[in-house]
DNA sequence: AGCTGATTGATATAATATATCATCTCAAAG
DNA sequence: CTTTGAGATGATATATTATATCAATCAGCT
């Protein structure tokens, strides 16, 4: 990620953002990181990532399937799910448990603990970091004896663009 | 809930614990909270109850499913769905996203905002209220212009039982 | 060209969850 | 005691999300 500049869009950015900056920014920084560790980048790969690119909303796997029918052969159930696992171990796309849901990711240098914000009527998702909640989870592990592997966190609701209009 | 006794045991509690203490706790409970609420603890719905109750452990719907069949007619998918609607709206029960796994709720008054934090290997789930965070996630959601409805925290990995085996 | 491992296609199926309408039950009203 | 009506359950079908398996293809290397 040396030279590709950060993705400077705020979480849920003005409607009238210049989204095609974050776009380029997503499908850019998979490019490099395939580049950086000798993996493939592959039509398809690259054709699920342009779509989840397309807004910050996130989108079922079958929307997903969808829309790749309109513009090519309608591929298998598989091939969408095994992009998708390739996109999120690449650190590119996030899944929302909360509805099965998938969105590409406009941040870098992820800690461990997200928080990811949804809102319900427009279905745009921000991330943040909270240092407060990031050391906050330790402490209590620790007291629970609890060896940490995974942290969820979804916040569901409105966002202001939804609230204000 | 004035004269039921608080369910006191630890999260993790230890396995050789008094857990017909925590089961006559989980199922009164929910009988009391009918009562107060004027509606109707069913047999079905005090079976998947009592087998959610039967230890810390969260199950999947159809597991509940097959465990009512061993003593049961076979009840179809939507009988268990149902009851595990109720038993969450009531709030003795809860669903883990993560897994897509339901557990009996050891706690009274909860805030809005729970850590979840569910073992892998044994499947046993520990519920916290960190105030700290309860602090930390509406001042967030200020800064987002974010109306907050609902929050999932579930911390996955592994608890002091199960890694001291 | 031939080899090898990664990727994709094809097919089937698993796992989770809901929709719909008919029937039954129970408690309250008459 | 019967009626009645809302809530609960049964029955059936189907929707939604996700994975397993094996064959075919492709890309990069020798
Ligand atoms: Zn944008
Ligand atoms: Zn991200
Ligand atoms: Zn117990
Ligand atoms: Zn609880």
């Amino acid at each position: 990620m040396a030279h590709l500049p950060r993705c400077d869009s705020p979480p849920f950015p003005a409607v009238d953002h210049d989204h095609g900056r974050c776009r380029s920014w997503i499908l850019q920084r998979a490019e490099q990181l395939c580049q950086q560790q000798g993996i493939r980048f592959t039509p398809q790969r690259q054709q699920v990532l342009a779509i989840l690119s397309a807004s910050h909303r996130s989108l079922g796997a079958y929307d997903i399937l969808e829309r790749m029918a309109e513009s090519t052969r309608r591929p298998t159930p598989a091939a969408v799910y095994r992009a998708l696992a390739f996109l999120m171990e690449l650190g590119v796309v996030h899944r929302m448990s909360g509805n099965n849901a998938y969105f590409a990711c406009t941040r870098t240098n992820h800690q461990h603990i997200m928080q990811f914000w949804i809102c319900r009527r427009c279905g745009v998702v921000a991330e943040t970091e909270s240092s407060t909640i990031a050391q906050a989870i330790p402490l209590l592990a620790e007291t629970l004896e609890f060896q940490t592997a995974w942290v969820t966190m979804e916040i569901e609701g409105e966002c202001r663009t939804c609230r204000t209009a």
